[in-house]
DNA sequence: CAGAAATATGCGCTAATTCCGATATTTCAT
DNA sequence: ATGAAATATCGGAATTAGCGCATATTTCTG
């Protein structure tokens, strides 16, 4: 339920969450992101060393983006004008 | 400003800017991240390729992470109960 | 239960990160 | 302007993604 993706393998279960919610397969997801069904496989199962313009391509094909925040309150206060 | 992370040269800013807030150098930056001044450097300058685990190292030196959302309403709507 | 579809795994290959150790080059105070 | 700090760049070594092609294995459907 949450959108936090604070480690590799939480991103790879919110996309593999996306996907499915979507009704697309690994492979049908590659085609649209340009990838192959393994490389959405590794990135799914959370592939620490994924390139980030792989895992970029395959947020925008699923219709979504990252979006960079604070962990904590504290954060966000000392980093105010930027977030 | 946005924390709009669409593109590696975005990330890199707003990694730029979140460093110089907190009045560190790359190098400090890589001390804290376990990473290299050098790499700090492309990160920051938007290297695509970057490993996905080098820039959560980095965000997380930072007391960042990474959020992922719907990319319009549209996007939210067909993705509910997962955004 | 059978057959198909979907997902994970394998090998060889190329490209490119990141590391290490130095060093240009740019930026910034005084 | 000058020196120091910060950032960008270089050669080489090691590691590994992602590709193509093929296949094993798991999961779903009838």
């Amino acid at each position: 339920m949450s959108d936090l993706a604070r480690t590799p393998p939480q991103i790879g279960n919110l996309i593999r969450r996306a996907r499915k919610k979507r009704g697309l397969s690994q492979s049908q997801l590659g085609e649209l992101a340009g990838l192959r069904q393994e490389t959405i496989s590794l990135i799914e199962t959370g592939n620490p060393a994924a390139k980030l313009k792989t895992i970029l391509a395959v947020l925008a094909a699923l219709d979504l983006e990252f979006r960079i925040v604070p962990r904590s309150k504290g954060a966000a206060a000392e980093l105010e004008d930027i977030f």
